[in-house]
DNA sequence: TGCTTTTTGGCAAACGTTTGCTATAAGCTT
DNA sequence: AAGCTTATAGCAAACGTTTGCCAAAAAGCA
């Protein structure tokens, strides 16, 4: 006489506690005990349950477990749409390496897209504050926020990535985009360069406004104007990157006293914009030298090879990862951590020095 | 005087169904069918329960609800190891169209990385059996099945995508590879060229199988036997694509009646491929021709441009969840049903008739 | 052996919802 | 106006765990 007589058992649903507990001979309470605590049962009694339990396949009830605890196991992470972009592979090495973490730490991953809409923000939070989520990883975005809630205030442990939000009170990991775009543009100044094509990212945003800030300090140490780098791009987004490039060309070719070194701030715009300027007949490294950002590893087999500035996207999902367990653990770090994990310039040989102008 | 008063509250939690009911002076269950159920409840009530909620920043605890509905509503996605690779964009975009489908029909997506250890399936198979998921899409790879539980066994409703499982009763949505690689192949025949080096994947694996099948079905209809063509690679896996087009390189340079046309399996494949051709001086398309599986962007910006067989990976991942949640409302169909969504060719420069040999 | 301390097991109350059933109020019919 | 049906609201029992508390048993001690 099991529960469910008279009903049309329409969900095996699977075994539960109260079958371990019948099977080994013993109370619902200790099955729990001896499956979850160390030492509280007794050896004997816990190698019974043991056994009961592999007998019947059983494998606890992961949502009622969480709703007694008062904590859930699953972690979310939020993605925005600009982050689907092209060659460079941050999203799946972001997952692959945060979700290995959290696992091993006894946590799932769920992942919410962030979209520019008020559903997917909705969406974050009711996951937010509805229980669901114990711990949040947002990637290159602000906090969502949407009638009278916020991310921030969910009472949740939040990690930023990619965007440096320790000022906002949220721990952040971040790579040194300015100093790493800073020291690429000192090597190209090294090698000779004095005038500058830069690709931009959208106006305002974080990467960009970064990275182009470490090539204006660049400029800077050098004794150059901010008037040696013209800027391309600007309106449209990073998933755009291949736009971003070819449009590039076009500005470039227009341009009356060509800058000899290209500095895009993604592998696409460059992949894309070497391209368009070969088929112009110029040729690289010789006419013009270009940089990249993200190190992708299709950038090895341009034509030329591509030097770009790599990002450690798995350090950095490790340290997130690592970041928000330790938040949750013991509250968040005050005042908010700023992890900067450094990225690496692989050198290839789309760099040499300019050609001997004029 | 609230619920915990003694306790030193260290959790908000947030409002409850119970302060809604309170503060709107009617029941919890009143409260409940308010906001779930259309017609239950009186409209002036509802109002005042709407109100209430707002007023306070009530969200519903999924969790409560799905245990008690007995129904979670996360959504469990496998991603294999092998996936994660490359230029080819998959992961993120099938991600993001899967999501998007599963939001609007109100379900969440939690993501599962399955490697070749036990522990990945065991974590899978505890979410399977745990009650936190409601339906599972796999990609690419067969069931998990480990100490006597398997996925298939667990009650919930599988799509399997990209990898045919309809004859073992999981329904499936995948592209034609097979015919698509037939397609290219005749294609290359009509150029004229007689003789083929394939670049695999690991052997045995479902993707690569249909593929070579596919260059076979293609010969044999023009005449040829299946030694016109030198199969390259086999041990490494998807993920290794950029080596396998090296190594590929090697094997073709030792070759000694070089074929003219070359079939990769994968972008990535083809992108080293060519860059190691290049190299040692020969032309492509002049002396060899080379066409490629995934349709990454990136190909247009190769040298030269790649013609690749893209993938339509979101409308496979459209379809996979429409028929997951299909399968979640009338149970699974039978027989198992295979949705093949048809991949498209994107020709590009890199295919030409073969220089007059000899 | 009788007492105290420690270990081990069980009862039952949570966790925050949904929902079957019942009670009341309201609307109709004749 | 009495009896009927229908709409609306509330009570309380679930869902499958965990855990505070108490009881029983075992063990230690004198």
């Amino acid at each position: 006489m099991n529960r469910k007589d008279n009903v049309t058992q329409d969900e095996p649903s699977g075994p539960l506690m109260a079958d371990v507990a019948r099977l080994a001979g013993v109370a619902i309470s200790t099955v729990s005990r001896a499956l979850a605590n160390p030492g509280r049962v007794n050896e004997k009694t816990r190698a019974k349950i043991d056994a009961a339990a592999k007998q019947l396949g059983y494998t606890p009830n992961a949502m009622a477990r969480s709703l007694r605890v008062g904590k859930p196991n699953t972690i979310m992470i939020i993605l925005p749409g600009s982050l689907y972009y092209g060659a460079s592979q941050i999203i799946p090495q972001v997952l692959q390496s945060i979700n290995k973490s959290l696992i091993k730490a006894g946590y799932n991953l769920m992942i919410a897209n962030l979209d520019r809409d008020e559903t997917s923000e909705r969406h974050i939070l009711d996951l937010a504050f509805g229980g669901t989520a114990r711990g949040v990883i947002i990637l290159s975005s602000k906090l969502p926020e949407v009638d009278g809630r916020s991310l921030a205030q969910a009472g949740l442990p939040v990690v930023s990535m990619l965007l440096d939000m320790s000022d906002a009170g949220t721990p952040s990991v971040v790579t040194n985009d300015r100093a790493a775009v800073r020291a690429v543009s000192r090597d190209l100044i090294g090698l000779g360069h004095r005038r500058f094509f830069y690709l931009a990212g959208p106006e305002g945003n974080y990467h960009d406004v970064e990275r182009y800030a470490g090539v204006a300090e660049a400029l800077a140490e050098a004794g150059l104007g901010e008037d040696a780098v013209v800027r391309s791009g600007g309106s449209l987004d990073y998933q755009q990157g291949f736009t971003i490039g070819l449009e590039g060309v076009a500005d470039f070719e227009a341009l009356e006293n060509r800058p000899t070194a290209v500095i895009a701030t993604s592998d696409d715009m460059a992949i894309s914009f070497m391209s368009g300027i070969r088929k112009l007949g110029l040729r690289i490294p010789e006419d013009v030298s270009v940089v990249s950002f993200d190190g992708s590893p299709v950038c090895a087999f341009c034509t030329p090879p591509l030097s770009t500035i790599e990002q450690p996207v798995e350090e950095m999902g490790q340290a997130a990862a690592a970041l928000l367990l330790e938040a949750i653990e013991n509250g968040p770090p005050t005042p908010a951590s700023c992890t900067v994990v450094p990225s690496r310039l692989i050198t290839r040989e789309s760099m040499a020095p300019p050609a001997l102008s004029r």
